[in-house]
DNA sequence: GATCGGTTTAACCGAATAGTTAAACAAACA
DNA sequence: TGTTTGTTTAACTATTCGGTTAAACCGATC
C-alpha cells in the first residue's frame, strides 16, 4: 500500500462503517424512524462526515438499498440461465434469493417497508433491478406453461407468494421464539428447518403451481 | 335522537373523522411517517382535539391497530368452526383473511409494516388478537396432519405463505399496474382474478401443503 | 338570557430533526 | 519545517416534531 493509497482508504474505511450503521438503523426502524444523528452514532462518526462522504439523507438510503438489492438481481438470472427444465430454473430462482436473505440479514425488513410503502423510497436503479428479477420469473413461468409443467397462475400472484413466504418467514420466526404461549416443541419443529428452508419453500411453490395433470 | 345525544353522537363523529385520518395516514407513511399534525390536518380538526378525544400519539396508533385487527380473530375462528374436514377448515381461514383485507384497503400496509418493525408499536391487545389466530391455525394443521390429509409442514411457514402471499400480492399488485415494461396482456391477466383470489389462494395452498399420498 | 360543562381552538413550549459552517486536524509533499 | 489538501469535528441554524395551555365556543339546563 503506498502512502497515497492510505489516506483513501481510511476514508473508505468510514464510508464501510457509515453504510453498515446505516443499513442497520434503517433496517430497525424504517426510513423516517431513522434519525441520520442516530446513524453517526452507530457509525462513531460526526454527522458532518455522513454529509461530507455521502451526501444526504436520501443519498445515504440509495447507498443502502444499492448495496443490499444491486447484486442480487444478475446472481439470479445466472443461477436460473444455468438450468434447463422450468422447474429446475423456478428452484434455482427461489434457492438464491433465499440465498441472498440468509447473507443479509437486513434485506428482510427493508424490502417489505418498501413494499409497504410502495416503493416511495427506492431509487430508479433499485427499481429496475426488482423488475429484472421479475421479467426472469415471468420468462420461467411462460416456459413452464407452455410445456404444461405449471398451471396458468398470474406471474405477480407467484411473486407474491415466493417473496412473501421467504421475507414474512425470516421476520416472523424470530417472533415465534419469544412467545410463551407457543409450546416448546412447535417452535423446536422449525429449528433443523433453518439450513433446508430453501428445500421446503421449493417443494412448496412447485407443488402449488404444478399443473394437475402433472401428478 | 334526544337533545342530550345530539352532542355525544356530534363527538362521536369527530373522533370517526380522527381514526379515519390516522389510519390512512398510518397506512400511507408508517408510524414515524406519520407526524400528528398531518392527521390533524386531514381530519379537518385542530391538534389539540386529537389529544383531548383520543391521547397521545400511541394511543391513536393503537385505536387504529384495534379498529383494523380487533373483529378479524373472532371471525376467523367462527369461520373456521363451521367446516367440519381441515381442508374446508382451512379454506375458510384463508376465505375469511382475503375477506377482511379487501373490507380494509389500509390492512395490508399496516400489517406489513409492523411485521417489519417486528411488532415495535403492537398493543398487547393487538398481539393476543394475532396469537389466536394462529392458535386456529396450528390446530387445523395438526388435524389435517393426523389424518395424513397434509404434509407435515411447520406451521409458521405456512403461516407465512399464507399471509405473505396474501399482503404482498395486495400492495404489490397496484405497483405493477403503473409498471410501463409490462405487457399489458400479463397485467390483464390479474383483472379477472380480483373476485376470485380467495379460490386462487385457497387452491395453491391446498396443494403446497397437500401430502404426497393423497394426490 | 345567564351560566354551566363538554368541546374546539390558536398560540405556545421544549426537544429533536435535517442540514450547514468554519475551524481543527492529519497526512502528503516541497 | 512550512504548506497544501483531504478529512473530521464542534457548534450552529431553521424547521418540524409531540405535546400543553388557556381562552373561546356552543349546546343544554335553569
Amino acid at each position: 500500500m503506498t502512502k497515497r493509497e492510505r489516506r483513501s482508504s481510511q476514508s473508505e474505511q468510514t464510508v464501510e462503517k457509515i453504510v453498515k450503521a446505516a443499513r442497520q438503523a434503517f433496517a430497525e426502524n424504517g426510513y423516517s424512524g431513522t434519525s441520520v444523528d442516530d446513524i453517526a452514532r452507530r457509525a462513531d462518526v460526526n454527522k458532518a462526515t455522513l454529509y461530507y462522504q455521502i451526501g444526504d439523507k436520501q443519498a445515504m438510503y440509495a447507498l443502502v438499498i444499492h448495496e443490499v438489492l444491486g447484486g442480487i438481481a444478475r446472481k439470479i438470472a445466472d443461477a436460473a440461465a444455468l438450468e434447463t427444465h422450468p422447474e429446475g430454473k423456478l428452484a434455482a430462482y427461489i434457492r438464491t434469493i433465499i440465498q441472498a436473505v440468509e447473507d443479509n440479514p437486513e434485506l428482510p425488513s427493508i424490502m417489505i417497508r418498501e413494499i409497504a410503502s410502495e416503493g416511495a423510497h427506492l431509487p430508479e436503479v433499485a427499481a429496475r433491478d426488482i423488475a429484472s428479477v421479475l421479467k426472469v420469473l415471468i420468462g420461467i413461468l411462460e416456459d413452464g406453461a407452455n410445456q404444461g409443467i405449471f398451471s396458468d397462475i398470474p406471474p405477480f400472484l407467484v411473486h407474491s407468494m415466493i417473496m412473501g413466504t421467504i421475507l414474512f418467514y425470516q421476520k416472523v420466526s424470530p417472533i415465534k421464539d419469544r412467545q410463551a404461549w407457543i409450546p416448546a416443541s412447535l417452535k423446536r419443529r422449525d429449528k433443523p428447518l433453518k439450513g433446508s428452508l430453501a428445500d421446503m419453500v421449493q417443494g412448496m411453490v412447485l407443488k402449488a403451481i404444478g399443473s394437475e395433470q402433472r401428478l
